[in-house]
DNA sequence: GCCGTTTTCGGCCCGACTGTTTTCAGTCG
C-alpha cells in the first residue's frame, strides 16, 4: 500500500467524523497526518516496519496503531465502521458548492435526508428554507449546485478518460495483436470528454471474436450495452460510455480520419471534397463510386491538396483553409520544453523538497526549474512568510552551487496572490528578491466582472510581475471561471509583457485553449506551467502542451522553450533590473 | 486526535465572503 492510498484513507475519515460532527480538530488531525504521509520521502511501508510511525509529527497511539493496520493487513476496522454510520449520499452533497458538513448534518438530521435526490425534493417543496440558517437563497443554491452535478454526470477530465483508454487499448494489442487507435474527442485532446472511441483493424485471417471478448471482458467493463460482429458499446465502472469499432484494413485509415474529426471539421472537409468532385464520408474517399485505396491517413489530406492537420486542430476553427494555404504553424512539442515553472515545494502546499524536484528535472533533462511558493495570504497552502523567503533562498543558493557542474539552475520564483484590490501579496521591495514572479487570484472569487478585470488589470501594472498565474480560475467540471474580461486581461498583459500561464494542471488548462488564439493575436507570450505540488506532477506539463498545440502555438510562443540565460534576460528586462 | 506542558487539559489557522440575521454561522481557499 503506497502512501497515496493510506493518505486517502486519513483524508476520508477527516471528512467522515466532520459529517458525524465530531470536533473539527479531531478531524484535522486525521487531515494533517494525510498530509504528513503524502509528504514522506520514503516508503510508507518501511516506516510501518521500522516502527517508526510515532515519531512523526501528528502522530500518537490512536494514529500509529491504526496506520499501521491500514499498511500491514490493508484494511482499517475503525475506517470500515465509520463508513457504515454515514449514508454515502452525505459524502456526495459535499460536492454542492456552499454545503459544508455542518449544514449536510443539519439537513440530514432535521429531515432524514440523505441522497441529493431527496434533498432536490425537498429545495423544491420548500423544505430547506424553512431550517435555521438557511432560507430561499441558500435553497437556491443548493439546486443550482445540484443541476450543474446532473450536468457533468456524464463528462470527464481528459487526464481521466485517457488513463482507461491506454490500459484498455494496450490490453486489445497485447491480447489479440491488433493494430487499433483512440478517436474522437480524445485523440483531439479536448479538456472534457464524454466517452472513450477506439477504433481496430479486423485482421485478414481470423474473425473479430478475440478482439470483441477482450473488450467486453476487460476488468474496467461494468456493463455491455451492445455487442455485434464488428461494433460493442460498454459502461466502465466510473460510468463513462467505451465504443469498440472494427473495419477492414483497406477502410481503417479513413475510420481513423472520420472518427476523430469534429462535427463541423468533417463537414468542413465533405464540402471541400465535393469542391474537388469527390466524395468523403467514413468509409473512404471516391471518385464517383471508385474508393480511392489509401495505406495511411494523412494521405488523405494529400488527395484533398492540404497540408496534414494534426487531430488536436480538427475543430473547424480555420485549419482547413490554412492548410490549404500551407499555413498551419509548427506546433510546439514536448521536447522543444526546455525548462520547467511553477512548482510548489514543502515551503507551502507541496510534498517534495527543492532538492527532489530539482533532480527530478535534471534527470527528465531540463535545464531549469522555477520554484514558486505560495505567497503569504494564502495561510490554507502554508503560504511564506518574509522569513521563509529567505531561509529558502539561501537554501536554493547552496543547491546552485551543486548543480552548477551539471549546468542546472534553480530559479527563486514566487506565486504571489493578487489581493481584492489588485495590489500583491508582498511589497515591491521583497517581490525584488525574486528571479521571477506569477501573480494568480486565490480569493474572493465571486467579484462582479468590472472589479475582478479591475483587480486583474491593477495586477499587471505591477512591474515585477512576469507571469499571470491561471488567468480564469476555472476548476473542470468544479468551478466555472471567474467574472472577467479575458480580453481586456490580454490585452493589458502584451501591452505589459506579462506572459500569460497555460497552467497544465488536468484539472485546470487555463488558459482555455480556445483564447490561446486570441491572445498571440494581441501579442501575448506563453508559459506552460506544470503548477506542480509533487516532482511526479511535472510530468502534467504534456497536458499544457495540449492545450498549446490546440491553441495553434509554436515553439516560439512559448518562454519556456528558452534556454535559462535568455529566459532570465526575458524575466530581468522586463522588470527594468 | 495530538501537543505541550501548568502531567491533565486547553488550544489547535484565519480572513473574506455569503447569507442569514440584526450579531452570527458556515463555507471556502
Amino acid at each position: 500500500m503506497n502512501k497515496y492510498e493510506v493518505a486517502r484513507v486519513l483524508s476520508s475519515i477527516g471528512l467522515l467524523l466532520e459529517l458525524k460532527g465530531e470536533s473539527f480538530f479531531k478531524a484535522k488531525a486525521y487531515y494533517d497526518a494525510a498530509r504528513t504521509v503524502e509528504m514522506l520521502d520514503e516508503d510508507i511501508e518501511t516506516v510501518v516496519y521500522e516502527n517508526r510511525l510515532g515519531q512523526l509529527r501528528g502522530f500518537g497511539q490512536a494514529l500509529t496503531s491504526k496506520v499501521t493496520e491500514l499498511v500491514t493487513t490493508g484494511k482499517m476496522a475503525y475506517y470500515e465502521r465509520l463508513q457504515k454510520t454515514v449514508p454515502p449520499g452525505l459524502i456526495e452533497m459535499t460536492k454542492i458548492p456552499g454545503l459544508g458538513a455542518k449544514r449536510i448534518r443539519t439537513i440530514y438530521e432535521s429531515l432524514g435526508i440523505s441522497t441529493i435526490d431527496e434533498l432536490k425534493k425537498a429545495c423544491l417543496d420548500n423544505r430547506i428554507a424553512s431550517l435555521k440558517n438557511f432560507g430561499r437563497s441558500m435553497q437556491q443554491n443548493i439546486l443550482n449546485g445540484i443541476e450543474n452535478l446532473d450536468k457533468i454526470k456524464n463528462r470527464f477530465l481528459y487526464v481521466r478518460a485517457e488513463e482507461l483508454a491506454a490500459d484498455i487499448l494496450k490490453d486489445l494489442k497485447d491480447g489479440a495483436r491488433v493494430t487499433a487507435e483512440v478517436v474522437g474527442s480524445l485523440r483531439r485532446k479536448t479538456e472534457i470528454v464524454s466517452d472513450i472511441d477506439i477504433i481496430a483493424m479486423l485482421p485478414g485471417d481470423t474473425g473479430s471474436g478475440e478482439i470483441l471478448d477482450l473488450f467486453t471482458g476487460h476488468r474496467f467493463v461494468s456493463e455491455v450495452v451492445s455487442t455485434d460482429d464488428f461494433k460493442s458499446s460498454v459502461v466502465l465502472a466510473n460510468g463513462m460510455r467505451c465504443d469498440l469499432r472494427m473495419v477492414s484494413d483497406s477502410r481503417y485509415p479513413y475510420a481513423l480520419y472520420y472518427f476523430t474529426g469534429s462535427r463541423g471539421h468533417n463537414k468542413a472537409m465533405a464540402r471541400l471534397a465535393e469542391q474537388k468532385g469527390l466524395r468523403i464520408d467514413e468509409s473512404g474517399l471516391y471518385r464517383g463510386d471508385c474508393r480511392i485505396n489509401i495505406s495511411d491517413e494523412a494521405e488523405i489530406f494529400d488527395l484533398l491538396g492540404l497540408q496534414y492537420i494534426p487531430p488536436e486542430l480538427r475543430e473547424n476553427t480555420g485549419e482547413i483553409e490554412a492548410a490549404l494555404r500551407s499555413e498551419l504553424p509548427e506546433l510546439v512539442t514536448g521536447s522543444d520544453i526546455r525548462g520547467i515553472l511553477h512548482v510548489h515545494t514543502n515551503y507551502s502546499d507541496g510534498t517534495d523538497s527543492i532538492e527532489k524536484l530539482a533532480d527530478y528535472c535534471v534527470k527528465e533533462g531540463y535545464e531549469y526549474i522555477g520554484i514558486c511558493d505560495h505567497s503569504k495570504s494564502a495561510h490554507y497552502a502554508g503560504g511564506l512568510s518574509v522569513e521563509d523567503i529567505k531561509r529558502q533562498h539561501e537554501e536554493i543558493d547552496l543547491l546552485n552551487e551543486k548543480y552548477c557542474s551539471c549546468s542546472f539552475r534553480i530559479l527563486k520564483g514566487i506565486e504571489v496572490d493578487i489581493l481584492p484590490d489588485g495590489s500583491l501579496d508582498y511589497d515591491d521591495d521583497v517581490l525584488e528578491w525574486f528571479d521571477f514572479v506569477i501573480a494568480s487570484v486565490h480569493s474572493s472569487f465571486r467579484m462582479d466582472g468590472d472589479k475582478m478585470t479591475r483587480r486583474v488589470l491593477t495586477a499587471l501594472e505591477n512591474p515585477h510581475v512576469n507571469i499571470l498565474g491561471h488567468p480564469t480560475g476555472r476548476l473542470l467540471l468544479a468551478r466555472e471561471p471567474y467574472s472577467i474580461d479575458i480580453g481586456a486581461v490580454l490585452k493589458k498583459a502584451a501591452e505589459k509583457n506579462v506572459i500569460i500561464e497555460i497552467n497544465a494542471n488536468p484539472h485546470r488548462l487555463d488558459l482555455d485553449w480556445r483564447f490561446c488564439r486570441p491572445a498571440k493575436q494581441s501579442g501575448c507570450m506563453f508559459a506552460i506551467n506544470p503548477d506542480a505540488h509533487r516532482s511526479e506532477e511535472i510530468d502534467e506539463i504534456r497536458f499544457g502542451l495540449n492545450v498549446a498545440r490546440k491553441g495553434w502555438l509554436t515553439a516560439r510562443d512559448i518562454v519556456n522553450t528558452l534556454g535559462v540565460r535568455e529566459i532570465m534576460g526575458l524575466f530581468r528586462e522586463k522588470r527594468g533590473i
